[in-house]
Parts: C-alpha cells; sequence; structure tokens
DNA sequence: TAATTTTACTTGCATATTGCAAGTGCAAAA
DNA sequence: TTTTGCACTTGCAATATGCAAGTAAAATTA
C-alpha cells in the first residue's frame, strides 16, 4: 500500500479502498484480533499466535498501526525492555469488522474456529453485542496512560 | 495466500484468519463494492474504477472469488464476448463488512467518500439498513441462471 | 464481405510485499 | 558477572502486485 500518482500513498478517496490501504493487509487485523479477544499485549505474545506472522513483519505493522492511531505503545511497568500495546478508540471502533468477518467465515466454512463466538448473541442482536464487547475493550484499553 | 505447512493453503483454523485468505488481499473487496453499489457487471466496467486495477489481477482475483463462491458469471445475452458478473447469497453476506469498513474510514477521515453513504440509517438502526440492502442486492444478483 | 473496433483476457518483466533465518543490543535473572 | 529472554533488525529468497504490450474472438462499421 505505498505510493500512487498523487504521491498520497491511497488508491482513491473511497472510503472502503482507504480502509483497506490501512488495515487491508494480511496481518493487520489479525493483530488487531489478538489485542481484541486474545489477553495478549506485548510483542513476544502478539508473535506467539497460530499463523506464525514473521517476526520483520510484525515489527513493520505494528509500527504502521501506531502511526494510523489504531494502537498506541505504553512502556511495561514490570520489565522495562518491553512495550504493551493498547488499542485506541479508532482501533476498537474496528470491532464490527473483525466480527463480520469472523461471522461470514464461521457461516460458510463451520470448521472455523471464532476466537469470541457467541453466534446467539449475535443474531440476537449484534448491534448490542458490539456495544458490550466495545465497553468492555474501552476498559481494558483506554486511559491507560 | 498460498501454501502453508498443511498444504491447507489457511494460515489457521481461525475464522478471521481464514476471512482474511479469502477476500484479504488488496482488491477483493473493491471489487465486491462494485458489484454491490455501483450497477458494474463487466469486465471492464470493474476495471474502470477508480483505484485502476491491473488487467492481470482483476483476472485472478475474478477467478479466485468464483472458485470461492463469492461471486458466479453468466454469458451476456446482449455479447457473446463478455460475461456479466453477479454476487452469489455468500457474496451478498459480505455486505456487513463492506459498509462497517466504509463507516470507519468515514469516521476516522471525513475526506473519505462512502458510495454507499447514508450514515443516518446507518446510525439509527445498521441491521436494518444491511438488511434492506441485502433484499435489493438479491434481487439484482440472485435467480438470474 | 472485409476491415476495424471492442472486449476479455494473457504474457513477460519490473517492482513491492512478505517469509525465513540468523543476528544484535539491552535489561532481567541466575 | 555470566547467561538467558525479549524486542526487535538485517539480508536474502519467495510471492504477489503493477505495467505495458499482445492475442483471440465477437461485434460494429465501411
Amino acid at each position: 500500500m505505498k505510493k500512487n500518482i498523487t504521491g498520497t500513498g491511497r488508491r482513491s478517496h473511497c472510503a472502503i479502498s482507504m480502509a483497506l490501504d490501512t488495515v487491508g493487509d494480511k496481518w493487520s487485523l489479525l493483530i488487531l484480533r489478538d489485542l481484541m479477544f486474545t489477553g495478549k499485549r506485548s510483542y513476544g505474545e502478539l508473535q506467539s499466535s497460530d499463523e506464525k506472522i514473521a517476526t520483520n513483519i510484525l515489527a513493520t505493522r505494528l509500527v504502521t498501526l501506531e502511526e494510523n492511531n489504531i494502537i498506541y505503545k505504553q512502556p511495561d511497568a514490570a520489565d522495562s525492555r518491553r512495550y504493551l500495546y493498547y488499542l485506541t478508540e479508532k482501533g476498537i471502533d474496528l470491532l464490527p469488522v473483525v466480527i463480520e468477518l469472523m461471522h461470514w467465515m464461521s457461516k460458510y466454512n463451520p470448521g472455523a474456529s471464532a476466537c469470541t463466538a457467541n453466534t446467539t448473541a449475535y443474531k440476537k442482536d449484534r448491534v448490542l453485542l458490539y456495544k458490550e464487547i466495545t465497553k468492555q475493550l474501552r476498559k481494558l484499553h483506554l486511559q491507560q496512560g
């Protein structure tokens, strides 16, 4: 997702296109998934996912996500070597995208495992489900620094 | 999105990961956007979008999307050189993902143009909005052949 | 009917992104 | 004070994407 004629780094002004320029790569949404649904916060934890992201790719994605204000990092008080990564509000706002993707795949491939299943709650009132998880994520990720 | 150790072509069994293996590339969701929100149906029309997808990439994406049952093609009755591309129900079911991505970018970058705006309807009852657009898409895309 | 144009691709090669393995630097633990 | 663990970096190989030109076949035009 780099250069183009206008030098803006975006392919067009279409919102979907711009969203994909930001998080439409192979890894970004998986990193967000881990921050959302697993307790993972550190570099090493994020690297330990099933998908085995290469260490250099993880590093560049974290930088890009931070540049785009989707995540932020804080020094770990318990270990000054490491940072802990958190979602910003902008990052938390991607929750519906992640859940909809998850639900879509689960519907058409029952073998897929859903991190935060709860198909029942989704079917009953998915907006309520978004709100509840969003509330939890805000507690876990915002106002830390 | 190709090989891995198991040879299944997927990175893990996680639903999000699998969804991204299918439509998480730079172009697939843009093609779906055009099928959903513009009247574009033919190869040439799909190629004429602002983002200027390369012709070889468009060709391979259409094949992949068809292999994954997200779109299907029908010969154009009016011009036997061309096919017209339509969404399957599985493809239509990606509507929430596309709308959520669009809404997310619009929220954080007001300069982004939303294909099917209607922020009001989204804020009032987005599930209803999904349903209405889904109904329209079913009429336009399903039961053609 | 023959020549031209339109349409949907394919092909070859350049560039960009991702993947892998090994290495580095620093702080914590032993 | 050595060793280990963690968070990256670096170099290079493998894929994926981007660009420009080419091809085949049906439609249009002359």
